[in-house]
DNA sequence: TCAAAAGTGTTGCGCATACACCCATGG
DNA sequence: CCATGGGTGTATGCGCAACACTTTTGA
């Protein structure tokens, strides 16, 4: 293994994704159990190659981490204040646990590594049930955790997933990308419970079904009988048009 | 003179300012006739220190071109697609003519200025009539322009400038930053036209006065007596809660 | 007294919410 | 037949837009 081609990428700057999934009723978030130095929390990130564009970059971020292609993803915001960094004692322990770890890492790099970056936060919404979270080079492991149940994470990371979710609660309406979080088929009453967990908070169920039907965005199909004694609903498809 | 200190910097990133002014009743951008290479305009721009946060190098650039601090300042939204580069013709101009200029510029500094830049892009708003515009070393020039009279611009200025403007009228309802467009004291009619400006559409008299009104940031000053023959308006001043 | 523009009140419409009712399903 | 939850129709309230009217100013 030769050591690694810092030069290939651009310096101080990084991308940071808030990686959306829906399951169980509940938003969840796939974030990373750092391998290194203090094992902390962070979400799924990576470099810019200096011939790459970011959205490109920010896509593959996301192939290496879900092995899926043409993800939902938009960026919302660039964190840049000049205090983002690691703190000088846990960037000491990182630095000697990568020179320590292979051949690949030395002092040029891991102070590369670990030097101030400036990132470009993006959100991407994902089919929870199609993604296989494939651990990077840095992740101990990848794991989806609930919207209501996010640790601690490194720098500012929670702080970049807050504006994460802001920027999803602003663009679910306006843009319908909530739908790239379900399955292909769904019913009415599986979007209402995207929403509220979207918006932690409830729609009326009429009113709801109402506003989504009047987007005229969805095929109705066949009938779900889920054995419950009550009427089946329909199941829907997304149409864009 | 001594050679230009890139490493100070982050290579490859860069600050796009889109500064709005509004003056007889059109909402005007300060753009720039670049000094080097084909003259073509850009927006006013500049780089980051390594030590400084990327909002402080926004407000630097805009101190340096305005004079004015405590400006309002925004980020809106990262260019950085891989083709985001001077054309190969355009960039050997602007690098012999900038080595020509004087010793700070030599092959390794231009090359670094004419690379490939992903830019963070801000829109700033300010009282037109308190801006003294002083050129920055890049600028022939600075230049208040109309909205509806840009000239082409270089890179994807134009494309920021869209974007720019987008942003601003995402927010100037939510966020009521108008009023750092006009002076001190205003009419409700004075905000009308600089809605109608932002917006290039027309707004009813009566209801504008009213939305405006109940949004309970003004206070009224006394009367505006112009000369012409009709009801003097009122003078307002905005008030933050 | 009059034209012009400011200020204020009133009505109507559309949308979102709230309320009510009927229907299908399987025990 | 009944409990459960799905589907749909109707009333209500609020905010915005359209319309109408009054007031002030200086010629």
């Amino acid at each position: 293994m030769e050591k690694i081609d810092i030069g290939k990428f651009i310096a101080h700057l990084s991308i940071d994704c808030v990686i959306f999934g829906y399951k169980d009723k509940e938003l969840k978030v796939l974030i990373s159990k750092f391998k290194f130095g203090k094992g902390t929390w962070m979400l799924p990130g990576g470099h810019v190659l200096k011939t790459e564009g970011i959205d490109k970059a920010a896509s593959r971020v996301l192939k290496d981490r879900t092995g899926l292609e043409n993800i939902y993803l938009e960026q919302f915001r660039v964190f840049g204040d000049e205090n983002r960094i690691v703190n000088s004692e846990h960037k000491a322990i990182m630095k000697a646990d990568l020179i320590a770890y292979d051949e690949r890492f030395d002092e040029e790099v891991t102070e590369w590594i670990t030097s101030r970056f400036i990132s470009v936060g993006y959100y991407a919404l994902v089919d929870i049930h199609k993604v296989n979270p494939k651990n990077g080079f840095f992740d101990e492991y990848l794991e989806w955790r609930s919207i209501n149940d996010i640790p601690q994470m490194n720098y500012d990371h929670n702080e970049i997933l807050t504006y994460g979710l802001e920027a999803l609660r602003q663009n679910l309406d306006r843009k319908l990308i909530g739908f790239n979080l379900l399955p292909e088929t769904f019913t009415i009453k599986e979007i209402q419970e995207l929403y509220e967990a979207v918006y932690d908070r409830p729609f009326a169920r009429n009113n709801f079904q109402k506003k989504i039907l009047d987007l005229n965005v969805l095929e109705r199909l066949e009938k779900k009988f889920t054995g419950a004694q009550n009427k089946a609903p329909y199941l829907y498809r997304f149409i864009r048009n």
